[in-house]
This record gives C-alpha cells, sequence and structure tokens, in this order.
DNA sequence: GTCAGATCTGACCGATCGGACAGTTATTGT
DNA sequence: ACAATAACTGTCCGATCGGTCAGATCTGAC
C-alpha cells in the first residue's frame, strides 16, 4: 500500500478481481491473472508479495467499509440499530459485488484472513443489530435470513438498476425482519 | 449407481461431502478423502471413476429433489405457487445442508455440472413462482432474495432446532415476499 | 552519453495435483 | 482345495501449481 500507484498494479487489480469472482480463489492461477492482464506471471510477483497478497489487497477496501459500519452501529440500538443494519449492509454489498462473490465462494479461507480479521465481530454485531438485540430463535433465524439474502442478491447480476436493487432490497429486509418499511 | 453398496465406498462420500463442504471442492484433494476415510488414494479411483464422479453422486440427490419440487410446482401459479415454492425449497435446502454448501462454494463448477443440468430451470421456475408470475423489478428482487436467504441459512449452522428453523424460515421467506404467513 | 534504479521477462524449481497401473491380498463359488 | 474375481495398495506419471532468479529492457537524472 505504500508504493506508489502503477498503471500495470492496478490493470492486475481489476484483472483479478474479476477472475476471483468468475472462478474463486482456488480456481484461479497466477498464470490465469497474467494472460488476462497480458503480462508475465512473474511481473504479478514483482508487483505483489504473492497471490495471496493480492486477494488481501481486493479484500481490504470491503473489510474497512464493514468495520466503518460497526462503528456507525456501535450506540444505536432497537428499531433505529435495525434500520442502520439494513441500509449500511445494503450499501456494502452493493458497492463491493465482486469482492462478496469472491467471499462466498472461498468462506472457509476467508474467514481466518487477516484482510477481514473484523468480520466475524461485525456480522456478529450486525445480526444481533437485525435480530433487535434478541438472541431468540425467532429473530436470530431471520437476522441470518437478511445477511444471506442481501449478500446473494448483491452477487447476483439481475438486470435491475442499482437504485432500484437498493430500494427493493431494503424493502425486502425490512419486511423479513417484520418491520414495516415505512412507519417503524 | 448400478454398482452394489459397499461400507468403504458410502464411507467415502460421508468424508468427501464434509470435506467438501469445508474446504470447497478445489480446496479438498484426493488425498486428503483418503487419509479422513482411512484407505489409501487409489481405493478412491476404485470405487469411483474420477474426483469428479465422487461429486456428481453426492449432488445427484439434491438435483433430483429440485427436479421432485419442479414437477410439484408445474400447474401451480399465483399465491399457491408461491407457497409451494417457499415450503417446498426450505425443506430440499434444510435435506440437503451440506450439499448447499457445496454448491454455494464452487458456483462457477457446479451451474453447468450434468448433475444439476436441470438447475438453472428449476431456479428459473421457482423465481416467477416466488414472484407471482411477475418478472418486474419488485417481485423479481425479493423472489432472489428469499432463494439467498434460505440457501444462506440453511447452509450456515445456527444452534436453532431443525423444527423451529424451517417453520422461521418459512415464515421468514413469506414476510420477505409480502405475504402474510397465515392469511394469504 | 551514461549510469542507476525501477520494471519486466523466460527459464526454472520443488510441491502437489488428479489419475494410471501392476501386483498383492481378501473373498467367494464350486 | 483351488481357481476366479473383487478389493485394495504402493508406486509412478504428466500436468499444473505458487514462487524464485539472473538477466534483459526501459526510464529519467546528470
Amino acid at each position: 500500500m505504500a508504493r506508489p500507484p502503477s498503471a500495470l498494479r492496478e490493470h492486475i487489480l481489476r484483472s483479478a478481481l474479476r477472475l476471483f469472482a468468475e472462478s474463486g480463489y482456488k480456481g484461479t492461477s497466477l498464470h490465469d491473472i497474467a494472460q488476462v492482464t497480458g503480462c508475465s506471471k512473474a511481473a504479478l510477483l514483482y508487483h505483489f508479495a504473492s497471490k495471496d497478497a493480492i486477494l488481501t489487497e481486493l479484500l481490504t477496501p470491503a473489510g474497512e467499509g464493514l468495520a466503518a459500519l460497526r462503528a456507525r452501529l456501535t450506540g444505536l440500538d432497537g428499531a433505529a440499530a435495525a434500520r442502520e443494519a439494513v441500509t449500511g449492509f445494503v450499501d456494502l454489498a452493493l458497492r463491493f459485488r465482486l469482492e462478496v462473490r469472491v467471499l462466498f465462494q472461498d468462506i472457509p479461507m476467508m474467514t481466518t484472513h487477516p484482510a477481514l480479521g473484523a468480520v466475524p465481530a461485525v456480522v456478529e454485531l450486525l445480526l444481533t443489530a437485525l435480530a433487535g438485540g434478541s438472541t431468540a430463535p425467532p429473530d436470530t433465524v431471520a437476522a441470518h435470513m437478511v445477511l444471506g439474502a442481501v449478500s446473494v442478491t448483491a452477487a447476483d447480476d439481475l438486470g435491475v438498476p442499482e437504485e432500484v436493487l437498493r430500494a427493493e432490497m431494503i424493502r425486502g429486509a425490512l419486511r423479513t425482519l417484520g418491520r414495516a418499511p415505512d412507519h417503524p
């Protein structure tokens, strides 16, 4: 990150993100990335220390977004917390659609990845916020469903304009939680 | 499948399913499966033609379940179709929790896998059923959310008893669709 | 012009992958 | 008892993986 931005370097990142989202991390080889980028495999390892370093740099912004959401969430509770959790998570999922795809394709590796170290705690916080502070089955199930629904729908590419998608996802999530979208 | 059932053969299948669900298909080697099963790597390839053949046999029951759901769905429409789609899909996801995990971890490969050839058509049918026959943005988004919510929640292992989980998932899905759980 | 450092390449390395094969052990029908 | 077949193992194979390295090439300062 201390490195000055290079054209090839960012080109590599874009290619890698696309390939990781298409075929998964393990399903994408350095050879594939180099070929799509149009450079040699060694060039990748000149700009990045390892294949994992590419993944780390790709996931870091999303991880920071999650941390920011956590910060915005602390202090809130009840209906306000749930609403902020829903809108915040939807916006985040839409801003990092490809990253979410990558995440979902290698869950076991990602849950322990350093770039996403804060994720489990944030998810936990999101779940309790979505469940309105409850930890009993009825609410926790709905909270899990919201996280799953938003993640998968954001990762999928249905042909809906992003603004419509955002509004409908928020409305759907609030309905899932049993809260009226407009009047709390 | 024409082969007579063998104790080791089914042991292999169980081990492979667990490992695939934990680490993904590409993240699991034949060596890993052999080690967990307690046999040699060559024994795996005696009972199965290839690594992919193991995956195929693991996913076939789930694929058949989806085909059966499709059969049960044809002819229905409107609210009845949506309700049947929800309960049918929830039951299916809960019956094949580990298989759903495997599916989600290698989406690009699975979408073209022969054992799941009927899946895209079934998903399409499920989506239209869930959307109440509509193909416009408001309903299609909610339909996608339901599929995502059910799949992810079933794959995750929250500590909720399966009966409670089933009931809450159905209720949540119907709420997501904007339908009252009890009174249509 | 030329020198230094950044950038990039082709060739190569050890490890691991899925899979093949010959041969050995267990099982079974007669 | 014994042949025949099923079940299984150890070993080897080519391909591919992530990663290394010495050297070629490009670039700007002086």
